[in-house]
DNA sequence: ATGGCTAACATGGTTAGA
């Protein structure tokens, strides 16, 4: 049976107007098939609309002013959108989902939490909450779903630099990861994992202290899979190069291939 | 080394990121 390859990325650009650049740059290199942002950091009037269909993209964008921010961008038709998560009242632009390709994409990006002690970690909790009861029902709906972005949340410990000096912080805490494997309990793979990938493998470095440079980072940008759509992939890499350049984001892609079945 | 760096908004210094 023949197959075609679905490549699927997700980006968090911290800011889509400073990255049109490096989306650009990129997109020459890698060829893809559809794409999640995350951090667009513009509201939906701003957003560059005709500089990404320049790039061979369209889709659909949820945006704000100066926080948060997400996108959904492929090269074939975006279907049956939908913003935010259906039922939670958030103020925040986090969650685009759109069906591409006959694949269920959900981008998302998931609150940072900032501390233990803060209000904004007793949302993310919340906030994580309710996407796992979104993603419950999205899986019931479709068969192959992709849950791609920044979940703010180093699943283990190997996906820590220093999981010493992390120990117990936000981004890598036992509430959130217990939050986080209680999406892969609703049997979504995190295909990166499914195959040999090379020691420090990270998808985010802090600007400060030459971190990116130290191989001081975290993996905290996933692409989770459905079981069926899980055993379609071929592939996941995080793409480090766009992390070197100047004025990077300071995360670095993540893309999945997968083969779809069909021409 | 409780700092370091980047971006938005604003146009100096705060908020937020992770």
């Amino acid at each position: 049976m023949s197959t075609t390859p679905f490549r699927l990325a997700t980006w968090n650009v911290n800011s889509l107007k400073v990255r049109l650049p490096h989306l650009a740059q990129w997109l020459d290199s890698a060829p893809l098939d559809a794409l999640g942002l995350q951090e667009t950091k513009t509201v939906d009037a701003d957003f560059p609309a005709a500089e990404i269909e320049g790039m061979g993209l369209s889709g659909a964008w949820y945006g704000q002013k100066t926080y948060n921010g997400v996108a959904l961008l492929a090269r074939s038709p975006v279907r049956d959108l939908v913003r935010g998560i259906p039922g939670y009242d958030d103020p925040q632009a986090r969650v685009i989902a759109g069906t591409i390709r006959g694949v269920r994409v959900i981008d998302c990006y998931v609150p940072n939490g900032q501390a233990l002690d803060s209000e904004k970690y007793v949302y993310k909790l919340g906030w994580l909450s309710a996407l796992r009861d979104y993603l419950a029902e999205q899986l019931q709906q479709h068969a192959q779903v992709a849950v791609i972005g920044d979940f703010n949340i180093a699943p283990e410990d190997r996906d820590v630099h220093d999981p010493r000096a992390w120990e117990g912080q936000v981004l890598v805490s036992a509430a959130e990861r217990a939050a986080l494997h209680g999406l892969f309990d609703l049997g979504l793979v995190d295909v990166f994992r499914r195959f040999e990938q090379p020691e420090r493998s990270y998808s985010w470095w802090d600007y400060r202290a030459m971190a990116f440079r130290r191989k001081a980072g975290l993996r905290i940008d996933l692409i989770l899979a459905s079981t069926p759509l899980a055993a379609l992939c071929s592939q996941c890499t995080v793409a480090v190069e766009p992390r070197r350049w100047e004025r990077p984001s300071d995360h670095a892609p993540v893309v999945a291939t997968f083969d779809l079945p069909g021409a």
